[in-house]
DNA sequence: CTGCATCCCCGTCGATACTG
DNA sequence: CAGTATCGACGGGGATGCAG
């Protein structure tokens, strides 16, 4: 993950992912296996769930704890930092609906 | 501009075309010339900088103001919705320097 | 259950050149 | 000054299949 020009395309690349935020925020809401995850959002495929997951944990944003039982089991959680962005992207979405809503006119 | 899956995602697809969220901030300051955006965003070759101008008007996040003058005269500025959405993206560049910052460790 | 490998399409963006 | 036209490179992301 690159350095932006501006500090605000930093955030946006680490945000931009497919569904990468949308990760974020279900995982502010509690600790969630990878198939949970994977239900939660039924438009991405396990290619980039898993992707995804990976650059997340990569930059810190989440954690990864696998059981080597059998069969596997995957827990994901957010980091600190992941704690503190999540507020952002809280108002990312409120941001959303707004356009959103003006669309629909 | 089509709307996402999750809200968040319809934010980020307004503002994640490159330097989109950087050119609503420079406004912020101030209704500002096409050159003068040109010249503060060096990186930006003019396809993009007047593609993302266009949808940001298209968005109805900037205005566009033409003066049929010679030479030309193009002033663009911050609509109302422009304006709901800068403390967003300023919260966005926060976050951003924390990523950096982490980054340089 | 939790992923990774492969193939391929398509949109995004850069470079360059040109216009009113 | 303020853009548009065209071409081409690149990478994100879907579909499918397979592995530990």
């Amino acid at each position: 993950m690159e350095k932006g020009y501006c500090p605000v395309d930093t955030f946006i690349n680490f945000v931009k992912g497919k569904r990468k935020a949308t990760i974020v925020l279900h995982l502010k809401q509690g600790t969630k296996r990878y198939k949970e995850l994977s239900q939660l959002l039924p438009d991405i495929s396990d290619r980039m769930l898993s992707k995804n997951l990976k650059e997340l944990e990569e930059a810190g944003i989440i954690n990864r704890k696998a059981y080597p039982t059998i069969p596997p089991k995957v827990e994901y959680s957010l980091t600190e930092l992941g704690g503190q962005i999540s507020p952002i992207l809280k108002a990312m979405l409120k941001g959303g609906r707004l356009f959103e809503k003006r669309m629909e006119e």
